[in-house]
DNA sequence: GGTGCCAGTTACTTCAAGGGAACCGGCCTT
DNA sequence: AAGGCCGGTTCCCTTGAAGTAACTGGCACC
């Protein structure tokens, strides 16, 4: 199960000078900030994070949520019901991630537009 | 050539209800955080960004730099001198990236030694 | 004429993550 | 007995970024 592995953290991790060059669980992991997101009012349940998160197959939905947790971002909690429920909610540490997101979250929402426009304006001169 | 066409911006960008799910300039691409910080204290050549960015190859730092033009986060400017200079220096929208990116720091810095144990944790107990 | 510098490029390989489709086990209802 | 629900797993394929190594072009200096 090559997913359960620990991700080795990426060497370039934190070069001793300079403050972090990525950041480890939203980096390389497509559907994580949403996952977060998603998770932001409450535990939910796996098939209620699928609707939301449209598109998202069980398959990598299962993978995030497996590594998320390994981090300490989130919790898996299984109850002993039928049909089987689980539930999956932010640890203290996972919402802890909630104000740098929201800051992100604002650069998007201010800049995004100018970054498809300079996207736009580099295919067209050249 | 693949990395000069504008990648398209993952589908997932904007969900209209949820901010941003991921972060456009930073996110998949591995040394652009670096990048980014090498250029905070003013513009650089190349060669000397090769210098901090320890491991990185020609290619690699010639791909995430025309990406990053492309995306209107940075400047190349080429001299017409012998031997050639070329130099890159962040935009303005460029430097608007560094106030989310300290939040993000700062949040590693914080909590990146609570994560590791988690990690570990999780290592040992299954 | 050979060497070096700078800023790359080109071709090839590797690797991790994501996507698609099929399947599973337990229990419940019909 | 058949089907549905939930929460997955398994296998296989594709993709995109990164790494490796070799090579380029123009000029300048020795």
């Amino acid at each position: 199960m090559t997913q359960t592995d620990p991700a080795p953290l990426p060497a370039d991790l934190l070069p001793a000078d300079c403050p972090v060059p990525s950041v480890p669980v939203l980096g390389s992991r497509k559907w994580a900030w949403r996952i977060i997101r998603c998770l932001e009012d409450g535990p939910r349940r796996f098939s209620e994070l699928r609707v939301p998160l449209a598109g998202i197959t069980a398959k990598v939905l299962a993978e995030s949520l497996r590594s998320m947790e390994q981090d300490g971002v989130l919790v898996r909690t299984e109850f002993d019901e039928n049909p089987p429920r689980v539930e999956y909610a932010l640890t203290p540490l996972g919402r802890t991630l909630l104000g740098p997101m929201d800051a992100m979250c604002a650069w998007s929402r201010e800049n995004l537009a100018g970054l498809l426009a300079a996207r736009a304006e580099h295919e067209r001169g050249h």
